[in-house]
DNA sequence: TATAAACTCTCCAGTGTGTGGAGAGTAAAG
DNA sequence: CTTTACTCTCCACACACTGGAGAGTTTATA
């Protein structure tokens, strides 16, 4: 699909997924004659994905490890577990944050 | 209290404070002779809010529209309600997307 | 009291993550 | 065909910091 649905289904401008696309965090394949990205399903997965991670500070560094994670659906190595296991904990401590953060505003 | 004392306790860094400072944040005294930042227990309290609701992607725009929020303790008029419980709901979609996150991630 | 370590200041340049806009080519609809 | 919508590249700008140089201040220690 191009580039203007891709970037629809996964809640990004088009700009966003131009950007994600040059810095190789998805590689969706280039018509020759045309120019057009044609992203696959998988792509626009990714970059759902990361669209939903970068609202919480992660930094693209990071989802691409997140990434890594959510696509490895074996998670077979223990470091690959650990890392998982890291990761969903920071999530805690930022759900844990923002409930404070409601509270303090008085709910 | 100097720069380095109100970093420690907001959990930022001295630059990102005196950055704050600059853009008006918050308003530290300064000392005439040695150009040291004086804050208030009220400036720090500015800066644990602003560095909570950082990590969440509101915005420094939004920062300071929650801080108003969070300072106005009677809330009286209908507006400010209004605009309290608009960033509320902004917070609970925050809460779910990332609830979402960590179950994408298998948990 | 001298000196070293720790802290602070300003200023300026750079980074990460986009965003806006110009100018031009491509595709789809009327 | 023409109009409209979509896409491309390229370049500059924005936001929110971050790093480092060079210099002054404060505190601790010898």
């Amino acid at each position: 699909m191009n580039i203007g649905k891709a970037a629809k289904l996964s809640n990004l401008t088009v700009k966003t997924v131009r950007y994600y696309a040059d810095i190789g965090l998805v590689s969706p394949v280039k018509n020759n004659n045309t120019g057009y990205r044609n992203f696959s399903e998988d792509d626009v997965a990714c970059l759902q994905f990361v669209s939903k991670a970068r609202k919480f500070n992660f930094s693209i560094q990071e989802c691409e490890e997140l990434l890594s994670l959510y696509s490895n659906k074996n998670r077979s190595s223990r470091e690959v577990k650990a890392l998982t296991l890291e990761k969903i904990s920071e999530i805690d401590v930022k759900l844990t944050e923002l409930k404070e953060l409601k509270q303090q505003l008085g709910f």
